[in-house]
DNA sequence: ACCTGAACACCGTTCAAGT
DNA sequence: ACCTGAACACCGTTCAAGT
């Protein structure tokens, strides 16, 4: 109801978006409280008023990167984990901010009610259904937070050894659609043991 | 051959097992390099003679809580997942630490290839054994990681509100193992996808 | 071979005070 | 309602120098 004053300079969202641009361009090592600020142009201690401290900044961030629901209906289990995956691929260390926000109870994550519905509607019942979408989260997160730490070891090593940074890995995204697999099937076998 | 001088003080696994201690008691926001220092009773930059940076001493401490193989010689997939968590469970933040140095290349996983082999003996082939252990891995941690930092959080939290810290969560061992049969499940699925 | 002392360039958070 | 300025109590890492 109240006219906010022209004075006023910036809000929640402006700092959350300068925090996502600090992240595209330094990554979590560079986001700290005093980047974000200089990126907004204020002092550091400014933050504070719209957030109480970092971790709280940091959950905002993580919703940003997994989005909000609503989009793919009826999906199956394994698009849904393929479209966690590709939100968190698509910021640097993506993967490590959300698990962090995850365990701390500060973020919900759209993927995980999706996946415990494409897990009822497969058959199974609520408990387990929800021990699915935990499973299946957690491989997700576990697997693209080691694959993108691995990507910035890479980046930090490329001054070491001028070569050897060749694609002679084993291919990415082959092997987590295979484990995918095999935790899908898992969760499909526990459907006709539990009918 | 050369004859050790009296005069060496410490050594690479005096300067781990302090850092085990200040795990233990102030778990991994307290492992800093000076605490681990005094602990040592030394310098911060006496540490630098034992270890190039943090990272590479933390592997250390990484090393020493997953442990050394040879342990439980033909156990199958599920008895070694839950051995690693009990071993990561074992230590504040031991499944974040293990985590990041796996993650950065600088730790080898005992039970990584005990999955390889119990996933072979299963039947199935060396490419699907890797996804099938690694899939696994990354089930593990992840949940153990997720687990212990909530676990932090209710130690931070209780000062907040003076109830609410009771037993009222859903109990963690039994979903860890509902999960866990589910991957396992999946996995002796691809066998018979295999054969 | 192992350590000291001192510095460099950072951190997150708090708090009185301003407008 | 939103911000400044200054401080507090920390960080990891480097480096010349000592023994």
């Amino acid at each position: 109801m109240h006219a906010a004053p022209a004075s006023a300079r910036n809000d929640k969202p402006a700092v959350v978006a300068a925090a996502m641009r600090v992240l595209a361009d330094s990554g979590l090592p560079g986001l700290s409280m005093r980047r974000i600020a200089d990126e907004v142009d204020v002092q550091v201690s400014a933050l504070y008023w719209h957030f109480p401290n970092k971790q709280a900044l940091l959950a905002a961030v993580s919703a940003q990167i997994v989005g909000s629901a609503s989009e793919g209906r009826g999906e199956d289990a394994a698009a849904i984990a393929r479209g966690l995956r590709n939100r968190l691929l698509a910021h640097q260390d993506g993967a490590e901010i959300v698990s962090s926000s995850l365990a701390l109870g500060l973020l919900e994550l759209p993927a995980r009610a999706a996946l415990v519905r494409a897990a009822r509607e497969i058959g199974l019942a609520d408990a387990a259904a929800e021990v699915a979408a935990d499973t299946i989260v957690h491989y997700v997160i576990g697997y693209t937070f080691h694959e993108q730490q691995r990507l910035h070891a890479a980046v930090v090593g490329a001054a070491d050894a001028s070569a050897d940074l060749a694609p002679s890995q084993v291919d990415e995204p082959a092997s987590f659609d295979a484990g995918l697999a095999m935790i899908v099937a898992g969760v499909r076998a526990a459907v006709t043991l539990e009918v």
